[in-house]
DNA sequence: GAAACGACCGATGGCTCATG
DNA sequence: CATGAGCCATCGGTCGTTTC
């Protein structure tokens, strides 16, 4: 909100005023790059609150061009302010890096007498050095990956959860709570979201043979295999909307986008299951092979 | 802890259909 | 008729969970 937006101005004004004031020279790089980044942000706010205010008085205001002028004079600053910046961060990482080679007194006589450079032994420990930190960085940046990963399956748990777009608050509808099939209510059947239901209802619709040679309906006069049948589908359909308490006419878009590719990849799961099954034992067994051929030779 | 299993995702190819 | 868009099944690979 605004007024938080001024509040927030007041707080770096305050810090960037105190840092003003500490004009010391000898004050590191770190609290210099906080503050070029305090003064990015600080000229940024400006201008938001500026361009707040000049909203309303831009239609009054005669000379649009003198706005744009002054805009693009902060603009200009801003990016001597981000060129500065760059200067000291390239400066400090100048630094840090002398400051690491630094910690080791056989790395300072490398930087200051390269001949002795030629030193294999010192050549070894510097590749030693490169190679732990890479370990190091490659260990970072898997846990990051990681947790990126767990951030985006997250995200996409939570999109696919809220089925609220395909729910409609007006509708009347009186969902019934029982969807049968040969005496099994399908809407009990639990699951931990509306893929692994429709795929536990798919399991009690359809036999193993079913699953495995058909598509789903209304399959394609061009494909080899034939569709599921229809009335049954239309079970799980009712099932799955009942369930999720869908609207009749959001339900089309909820089976395209989300239950269909669901589906779909499960029916191809089923036909892949068993092969997979099968390579993967005939591989074990290749491998017990040559392992008891093996044994013979070595005694 | 390793193997097995299930689910998910992106890429691909074949097909239909609308459009110019 | 050529072309592009859209749909859909399929595949290969990865990741998370379960089982042993």
């Amino acid at each position: 909100t605004f007024v938080r937006c001024q509040t927030e101005l007041n707080k770096i004004q305050k810090t960037s005023q105190s840092m003003d004031e500490d004009s010391n020279e000898s004050e590191s790089e770190n609290c210099q790059l906080d503050e070029d980044a305090r003064s990015v942000e600080k000229d940024q706010e400006n201008n938001k609150i500026q361009d707040f205010g000049e909203e309303s008085e831009a239609e009054k205001s005669p000379d649009e061009n003198f706005n744009n002028r002054s805009s693009n004079k902060k603009r200009k600053s801003q990016s001597s302010y981000l060129s500065q910046s760059k200067k000291r961060l390239k400066r400090r990482i100048l630094d840090e890096n002398i400051d690491n080679e630094s910690d080791n007194e056989e790395e300072i006589a490398l930087c200051l007498a390269p001949k002795k450079c030629k030193n294999l032994s010192n050549k070894d420990d510097r590749l030693k050095s490169i190679e732990n930190k890479m370990d190091d960085f490659n260990q970072c940046m898997k846990k990051m990956s990681h947790s990126m990963r767990q951030m985006a399956s997250y995200s996409n748990k939570i999109t696919s959860h809220n089925l609220d777009i395909y729910r409609d608050p007006n509708s009347q509808e009186n969902f019934t709570d029982k969807v049968d099939h040969n005496g099994t209510n399908l809407v009990i059947i639990v699951g931990r979201d509306f893929g692994d239901f429709a795929r536990k209802v798919m399991r009690v619709l359809y036999s193993e043979e079913e699953r495995k040679t058909h598509i789903l309906p209304p399959g394609r006069p061009h494909l080899s295999r034939k569709p599921l049948d229809s009335n049954r589908f239309a079970l799980l359909n009712d099932a799955v909307r009942v369930k999720y308490r869908l609207s009749k006419h959001l339900y089309d878009d909820f089976f395209k986008y989300h239950l269909r590719p669901n589906l779909s990849d499960f029916l191809v799961e089923e036909r892949r299951r068993e092969s997979n099954k099968i390579v993967r034992n005939q591989a074990k067994s290749a491998v017990s092979q040559i392992a008891t051929q093996s044994q013979p030779g070595e005694e």
